[in-house]
DNA sequence: TTTCGTGCAAACCATTTGCAGCAGC
DNA sequence: GCTGCTGCAAATGGTTTGCACGAAA
């Protein structure tokens, strides 16, 4: 676990949240993850046992909340039946996503001016600390286009 | 129903699916909707029942399928728990959402100029009719920042 | 007459919750 | 010792699915 998040996790202590074992180890898990990955609780939960740290699936959910609300991770949306979760780090490159509403096919994009939006958007509207920004896309792809 | 979702209709029935009532009268529904009203399942099936229409939770979520995939409606997703639904009109006015993680605070906005960005992704990546798009902003809102 | 669509009830499945025991501080 | 956290199992809730019947075409 890095410096910075010792201190954080000292300041939550001081505000009465607890530091168990799991929530380091969960926090440690994801900063040792490779840039990118997005992985959902069961996976999460399938990877931290094959470390051989023990955590129900419930301590897991609650552990991700703790930290999506203290700003340690983030929380992705595909439009999937469930949710992914990755590292929040400010510089990470975002990526978004356009769907096909009739094939599903998926396009991941990146766009080097969504953040200059999402920063005067965060601005005005009410002093925004932006953790995470999304785009989706959606509509018919090519092929669905002409049936 | 409008003349052209009729023909729309028509040219479905040709590739083989069947045009029933309960598909027209959902359809004739959504039609009906103010602009900007955006409905879950639930709700939907509650005001549908309301006019007197009969139909099963289950078809109403496999008629609203196929209405989206066919492009008459368009799913919208707030990160709720559940979805929302609404008629796809391309000229239609888009909001998007800033989202605080921790207490949940959701502050709605237009941007006029995210449409640009959406077409010319939509051009350069595959090609793709849009129905529709979406722009979500996480963070901490001030009140969240403060602790 | 041939499928496809419908209604019902049961299944699904990610996530949440009640509760008793445990552990941080 | 107080109170928040954990693990377990059961509940939740929106959505999907199996099946037999009904109805488009």
């Amino acid at each position: 676990m890095t410096g910075q998040a010792k201190e954080k996790f000292n300041r939550l202590r001081k505000e009465g949240y607890r530091i168990t074992p799991q929530r380091e180890q969960l926090l440690a898990f994801f900063q040792e993850l490779p840039e990118g990955e997005h992985l959902s609780a069961e996976e999460l939960h399938k990877k931290l046992s094959g470390k051989g740290i023990k955590i129900s699936l419930a301590t897991l959910y609650r552990g991700l909340k703790f930290l999506v609300q203290n700003g340690f991770v983030r929380e992705l949306d595909f439009g999937e039946y469930h949710k992914h979760y990755e590292l929040s780090s400010p510089g990470k490159k975002q990526h978004h996503h356009m769907v096909c509403v009739s094939c599903g096919l998926t396009v991941e994009f990146k766009d080097k001016n969504l953040h200059k939006h999402a920063d005067k958007i965060a601005g005005e509207r009410g002093n925004f600390l932006i953790t995470d920004y999304q785009f989706k896309i959606f509509g018919l792809c090519q092929n669905c286009r002409r049936r």
